[in-house]
DNA sequence: CCCGGCGATATGCCGGCGATATACCGGTCG
DNA sequence: CGACCGGTATATCGCCGGCATATCGCCGGG
């Protein structure tokens, strides 16, 4: 153990150094995403690439490759020499995105309840136990869900479907930013995740698909709701 | 009409002026991306940018934003100043990918059963009629496979749907061009097309979703048979 | 035999250039 | 007098090539 070299001295030129490494284009990704899921960048606003310049005080380069990432997700929508544009919002979309998250959330739900390993065991007793405390606020219920739908997708095992399940709730997440306003029943969704993770810890996967299906569907009719009382 | 400019005359700096107009980022994303799909660029191959810059003839900017594109779709690993290779292949991520291709395509099934328009069915009976006839070859099987599965997420009428499925679909192709020497079985692949399309309709979501869940398992494992005795 | 420095290579990022589509505006015709 | 039309101005984009940097492989020295 002669070349005892802490990682923290060499690296981190500047400060930032969270959890490893951000590329500039990752670090740009991340913000401007987290800005359009927030609504910071409202739906149907032009995404001004010089003021993102600016503000994020990086290059061109960085940018267009966010925005580009962007809009595969469907989150941007960039008209060639007019401007690129937050995705707008519809009830369709709504139907679509709900229509893909039914069945590939209560699939990874199945997995995650076949294929869970002792430790997402532990991770999913402690996201009991945070919902047994219950949440103070509609954002703390926000990272709740978030959390526990992360930790699905992790135990399904499948990378693949973990990434794609990713986008679309991010997706989801947005319509949900769109309606925060409107005190959207949410007593049910938590009762369905309590269910939800502990038809996965008893491993039993038709139970945990049938769970998340009507989660899902719930959570899309709350929205729709909200968002035609608009 | 005085200033009658023929476009053939200023645009068109080489050949291919395909259907629609290609920006050079989509043409090179499509020129590597099919390249690692036929295994022209073999699984854990080194993709040496500067060679394809200049076999493609273009900069580095549209090289660079198509290998991110690959990079996102799970078709290429770039690893930070070493390299970036093509996506190794192995029984594991067959499986992965089925897994979700058979709930994505089977639910898909079912939409297009229960979507499909009059002009769908024009379509769906034509690639029926091409069936009739029969393939020649594997490349032609391959070719068919190919439209009858992208007339389905069209019929389907869900965009997220559709560009989700590309995706994966663009996944398995690789691995059947894998086995593509192995003579595997596809008399029955042609059958289940034919009953696949004709559930569609029939406007029987039910059976379309079970006849393409099984094709889809049984495409998984033909390659599968064919991969292991390698 | 092991270690440390050096060159080679590829990447991340930058800022600029030419092209292009839109917007505006003044002139002209109905 | 109003509407249309052609030309110009502007903003944005696609693309380019170069620079700084990080990592690996090699080779000579200890």
């Amino acid at each position: 153990m002669a070349s005892e070299v802490r990682v923290q001295d060499r690296a981190a030129p500047l400060a930032v150094v969270r959890r490893g490494v951000h590329s500039q284009s990752e670090e740009a990704y991340l913000r401007i995403r987290d800005r359009i899921l927030t609504l910071d960048l409202p739906p149907g606003s032009l995404v001004h690439e010089a003021r993102l310049r600016e503000e994020l005080a990086i290059g061109r380069t960085p940018i267009r490759e966010a925005l580009q990432r962007l809009a595969h997700e469907k989150l941007v929508r960039s008209v060639p020499h007019r401007g690129t544009f937050v995705t707008d919002v519809n009830i369709t979309d709504l139907a679509r995105i709900t229509e893909v998250r039914v069945v590939l959330e209560g699939h990874a739900a199945r997995l995650a309840a076949e294929r869970c390993t002792a430790a997402d065991r532990v991770a999913i007793r402690e996201l009991l136990a945070s919902l047994s405390i219950g949440a103070s606020d509609q954002r703390e219920l926000m990272r709740m869900d978030q959390a526990i739908h992360r930790q699905i997708y992790r135990s399904a095992r499948n990378s693949f479907l973990e990434s794609t399940l990713e986008r679309y709730f991010n997706l989801s997440l947005r319509l949900w930013y769109l309606v925060l306003d409107r005190q959207v029943r949410l007593r049910e969704a938590v009762e369905e995740h309590v269910a939800l993770l502990n038809a996965i810890l008893a491993g039993d996967g038709d139970r945990a698909e049938q769970t998340m299906r009507t989660h899902v569907t719930g959570f899309e009719r709350e929205i729709r709701a909200a968002l035609v009382e608009r």
